[in-house]
RNA sequence: GCCGGGAUGGUGAAAUGGUAUACACGAGAGACUUAAAAUCUCUUAUCCGUAAGGAUGUGUGGGUUCGAGUCCCACUCUCGGCACCA
């Protein structure tokens, strides 16, 4: 009987004080591999099944990895700065440091009970200031190259609770905590300037990711090739209104435009008149929040400024309108309206009474009704002029190229990326290394001094400002240009900045002097395989590229993209559904590791589904895998047959290629992210092998392949088997493909594509013969009787098809 | 609405265009046992049949092919992501 629990704690010690896993990051001998998993955030909740769903097969794959001769270095780290424990804080008063520090010495335990190859020497922990001091170093380069500025910008704030909310606090329209209903407020923040890498971060060409997920990113970004127009403005000879468009070749059916609400071209060329109407839209807008603002299906609104402006191309006077449909955030905040070949300036016209013109026609001839919406795909221009008959993509060229030459238009690259807002107004994060002086303005704290140390003594209820607002001994201090009393920058950043680089500093963790060695890090950069969550594909996968691309260009590290190779796990359910603690149906991993130990707690979960798909979580299914192990540990330990000789020839070869059929199998299996089936293939292979025995060899290559996946048992076997060294200091065994080969196989015989019957025929046999063998099977004969064969189709080991 | 997955026994799931349901759970029967648990053996898509064999079967409807879960077209449902992007 196989004693899980003993057997794995004394395998963890040993291997912990042998210091297997502590990666050898010097070494040359070998070629090296990063493997890594998305580190987790320490909360108080345990280590959850999706942990070990992602973790556990993330550690089998880079101990397959090491057996195949590769130098693996698995880092850990806890992701610790962010909302939860502050939010932790403010109900029960204990302060981040504090639970965060119980949080990751429990989930350490945890993580420890995986039996994973992290190299806990190199932990990173980001609200730790040895880490942080880097993140603020890292804020302090973006700036150096203008990458970090401020801005005005709105945030989500609730008036009831008085502070500013993050997206996932906002819950239909509310906060999360007391419903309020939740409004914009303006406030001064600083954003990292991701855009002007957007071209750049398009690149995908060096990435072995889903396609998936790079198409995600695409759409994330957003590129669109368009156009800006230049419309004057009756009355305002000083004043222009730009509009970005794609669509310019329907310039000619342009019946007004529209501005965002807060564009701020709106109150200079507001009509008196209209003014008090405006206000109230405005006021309006402000409260609606992004959420309600883009609801689906929702009505258009807007109000008439009282404006003309001319349209450029042919000198037609248009109304100007502000509508919320339009953003301030994306574009020019302007655009050109064309009911006849848009869905929402088609809606609004109708709405507003507004004239639709159409100025494209199908290319193919058809006929358009423009009475239950616009047409919005490309064709051939009609009422325009000069261009009458061109088509939309020629005619845009044209078009864009007339405006430039007048100076009212040009050619334009727009992406949807917005700047990535990096000020949060919250305690528990890495401060922004600013200080504002009085006379020096804004004045980076100098590298020497950092880090700039978040203090401990705060009080964390929100009174409409960032905590550290409130904390003289933080706030106070002198400007390090002039000398004179200054203060410093009371937000915090966003933890994906700290996520961001973290990949960077494990090699080096402890260095004291620089967020990384640059040698080492080079050396092991990049990342060969990064496992993690389908949900960070477009904020995390992409900050981290474009910090990576940041570092790269200021020369601190060589490689191009910091992921070379991407696999997404899948999601852990339960009878189909979803786990959340309101369901009420969350399994905890512990009762299981504790009463099935790891490594069967581990291959159920492989075993439950591919790992890209995810699985069903049964509470029977375990039993599956643990009678497996069983039978896996009695076989490779009994005392009989130990030597092949002991074994008939014939029940040797069978062996022999049942050892190498699942060599191949499991082999399959783990390259592919399918271990599902790499476990099913072992499982045949014991339910085979308990009928012919198995010698001494044939154990140690049996043992060596299931080793990635069941750490614990393989070194125990191992070592039962004589060995003295770990099973993961050996090769992991290849298959021999001529050893798969079986000398008779059964294949079908079709009649019609019907299957009528099997016959055994030796491999390699020719067709000739295997036809008339077919032929003369007892229930091909009855078929065949009184027909006429047609066809024959033979396709060698698999199948006979004859056609009558 | 748009983009991307997915749909196969009672359940989780296998299947380079070539014998659909491997492997496992569950269920049923049997062996061992005073008994139970554990373990072992057999059966297990549905229908007809004692059997041999036959009919029907991979969400729906078409198509390509000697042959389709797999390829093509149209659709339904479901999961995930995005959402007035001009």
């Amino acid at each position: 009987m196989y004693e899980a629990s003993q057997v794995e704690k004394k395998w963890q010690k040993r291997w912990a004080d042998k210091g297997l896993y502590t990666a050898a990051l010097h070494d040359e001998t070998r070629p090296k591999y990063y493997n890594l998993v998305m580190f987790p955030y320490p909360s108080g909740d345990k280590l959850h099944i999706g942990h070990w769903f992602n973790y556990a097969p993330a550690d089998s794959w880079g101990r397959y990895i090491r057996m195949k001769g590769y130098n693996v270095f698995e880092p850990i780290g806890f992701d610790s700065f962010g909302l939860p424990a502050e939010n932790y804080a403010i109900k029960t008063g204990i302060p981040p440091v504090k639970s965060i520090a119980t949080n990751c010495a429990k989930m350490e335990q945890q993580l420890a009970a995986i039996g994973t190859m992290y190299d806990w020497s190199k932990k990173v922990v980001t609200s730790d200031p040895e880490y942080y001091q880097w993140t603020q170093w890292v804020f302090l380069q973006l700036y150096k190259k203008g990458l970090a500025y401020r801005k005005r910008a709105p945030v989500n704030w609730c008036p009831s609770c008085n502070t500013v909310l993050a997206n996932e606090q906002v819950v239909d329209g509310r906060c999360e905590r007391c419903k309020h209903e939740v409004t914009k407020k303006d406030m001064t923040q600083w954003f990292f300037n991701i855009r002007s890498y957007a071209e750049q971060l398009l690149d995908f060409s060096e990435l072995e990711w889903p396609e998936k997920t790079i198409l995600m990113q695409k759409y994330w970004i957003g590129r669109s090739e368009g156009s800006t127009v230049d419309f004057e403005i009756k009355g305002h000879p000083n004043e222009k209104i730009t509009v970005y468009t794609t669509r310019v070749d329907t310039l000619y059916g342009c019946s007004y435009v529209v501005l965002a609400p807060e564009n701020p071209l709106v109150e200079k060329i507001l009509t008196p008149e209209h003014k008090a109407a405006f206000d109230a839209y405005y006021e309006q807008t402000k409260k609606e929040t992004d959420i309600l603002r883009s609801a689906e299906g929702r009505e258009k609104t807007g109000v008439f400024t009282g404006a003309y402006a001319v349209n450029p191309i042919n000198g037609d006077k248009v109304p100007v309108w502000v509508a919320d449909y339009v953003l301030m955030t994306y574009g020019t905040g302007a655009v050109m309206a064309v009911p006849a070949h848009d869905e929402r300036d088609y809606d609004f016209a109708k709405k507003y009474e507004l004239p639709i013109t159409q100025v494209i026609k199908p290319a193919d001839g058809s006929k358009v009704s423009l009475a239950d919406g616009a047409y919005t795909d490309d064709g051939v221009l009609i009422n325009s002029e000069d261009f009458d008959g061109v088509e939309s993509e020629m005619a845009r060229k044209k078009i864009t190229e007339i405006l430039k030459n007048e100076g009212t238009g040009d050619f334009k690259v727009n992406f949807k990326l917005r700047d990535w807002l990096v000020s949060r107004q919250r305690y528990w994060g890495a401060p922004i290394p600013i200080i504002y002086c009085k006379d020096c303005g804004d004045v980076p704290v100098p590298e020497e001094q950092l880090p700039v140390m978040l203090p401990e003594n705060v009080d964390f209820v929100p009174r409409g400002k960032s905590p550290l607002a409130f904390v003289p001994e933080f706030m106070q201090t002198t400007c390090p240009r002039c000398g004179k009393p200054a203060e410093r920058e009371c937000d915090t950043m966003d933890t994906f900045v700290d996520s961001s680089w973290y990949f960077l500093r494990y090699p080096s963790a402890r260095a004291k002097e620089k967020p990384f060695d640059r040698e080492l890090t080079n050396h092991w950069m990049p990342v060969d395989m990064y496992i993690g969550g389908p949900e960070h594909a477009c904020m995390h996968l992409l900050y981290a590229r474009f910090i990576h691309m940041v570092m790269r260009d200021l020369g601190y590290v060589d490689t191009k993209e910091p992921f070379k190779r991407l696999v997404h796990q899948g999601l852990v359910t339960k009878d189909g559904a979803k786990m959340s603690k309101s369901k009420g149906n969350v399994v905890s991993p512990d009762e299981f590791v504790e009463r099935y130990g790891s490594d069967i707690f581990r291959m159920y979960l492989m075993f439950m589904g591919p790992f890209e798909a995810g699985g069903d979580w049964n509470d029977q299914g375990i039993t599956g895998v643990a009678r497996f192990v069983d039978r896996f540990w009695t076989l490779m330990t009994n005392r009989k047959q130990m030597k092949a000789s002991d074994i008939e020839e014939s029940a040797m070869r069978d062996l022999q290629r049942n050892i190498h059929k699942t060599l191949k199998k499991v082999h399959d299996g783990i390259e592919a992210f399918t271990f599902n089936t790499a476990i099913a293939g072992l499982m045949e292979f014991v339910n085979e092998a308990m009928k012919t025995g198995i010698d001494t060899d044939s154990r140690k290559m049996m043992v060596r392949a299931i080793a990635p996946l069941a750490p614990h048992l393989a070194e125990e076997i191992w070592e039962f088997l004589g060995e003295k060294d770990s099973v993961f200091n050996a090769e992991y065994p290849e298959y021999n493909p001529d050893l798969l080969v079986e000398d008779s196989i059964e294949i079908a015989i079709q009649i019609n594509g019907k299957v009528r019957g099997t016959i055994t025929v030796a491999v390699g046999a020719e067709k000739d013969s295997v036809l008339v063998m077919a032929k003369a099977q007892d229930n091909i004969k009855k078929y065949l009787e009184g027909a006429s064969i047609k066809k024959e189709i033979y396709v060698p080991g698999k199948m006979v098809s004859f056609v009558i």
